[in-house]
DNA sequence: TGACATTTACTACGTCGGTCATATAAATTA
DNA sequence: TAATTTATATGACCGACGTAGTAAATGTCA
């Protein structure tokens, strides 16, 4: 039941991250796995923050410490986020981005095929709609 | 000489886009462009702490309004923001995210052309490498 | 030159998010 | 049970930004 739109910030993104990668975590499991100098409760106000906003859970079970599961989806963050970029940042250009992309990350040869089979459907797809 | 590191905001990438587009831009053009409800005054106040961070340049020209032009490069300013947004965001998998690209966006044929050629050129490229 | 319009400077306010300290409650252990 | 450790609740500070009002300076034109 995703709630709000999911626009986290730079920030918010390395608490979801984290929970998105484990499970749900414990406060101190989170400080724990930040890994950064950062004061425990910190992490515990930013993690609050993101419940308040609707985006995290928390589950008392039983006698243990409250847990923070992540209620919205990485997918959909992501993808939010990406839809976003295009528009307001590269302005809608598509191209020059993905070149970017292919260019500077060290793709597999796997991987590198895998785009290409991506191309050669939206290029029939392309064709088709075309033809209407 | 671009000056600082340059991660502008959402609201900041509002006013660069106007000015790369656009050259230097007067203040009132500046307001005018932006077509949307604000205040006349909370443009030049964005205006000018983009000016104070030293991604604008104010210039006075005779007795003409002054003039705020880009100092740093767009391209600079979008494969920071690209590179950041693949690291952060997309915990560095490129190829959903070029995935989505591909399909949410509606490509003519020369640019998925012109994306099937810089694939290739990758291919060869990583074929080379691995002969090393 | 004097009235009106535009431009510019300065100040201020609210919110958000990152930072943390302190205090209280609960649990563990000596 | 008392002491110590761990967990949780609250409140606070601050810088960055988006917002804008007011006032002073400058320009325009009859």
């Amino acid at each position: 039941m995703n709630h709000r739109p999911a626009n986290p910030t730079q920030g918010e993104l390395e608490l979801l991250n984290l929970l998105w990668e484990h499970g749900a975590l414990s406060l101190s499991e989170a400080h724990e796995r930040l890994g950064r100098d950062i004061g425990y409760t910190t992490v515990q106000t930013r993690l609050n923050r993101l419940v308040d906003k609707g985006w995290l859970e928390k589950t008392k079970t039983g006698r243990q410490a409250t847990r923070y599961a992540a209620l919205i989806e990485p997918d959909a963050v992501r993808e939010n986020q990406l839809d976003h970029f295009v528009e307001k940042i590269a302005q809608g250009s598509v191209v020059p981005l993905v070149a970017h992309l292919v260019q500077g990350a060290t793709l597999t040869r796997e991987e590198v095929s895998e785009l290409k089979k991506l191309l050669r459907d939206v290029e029939r797809r392309t064709a088709l709609e075309e033809e209407n």
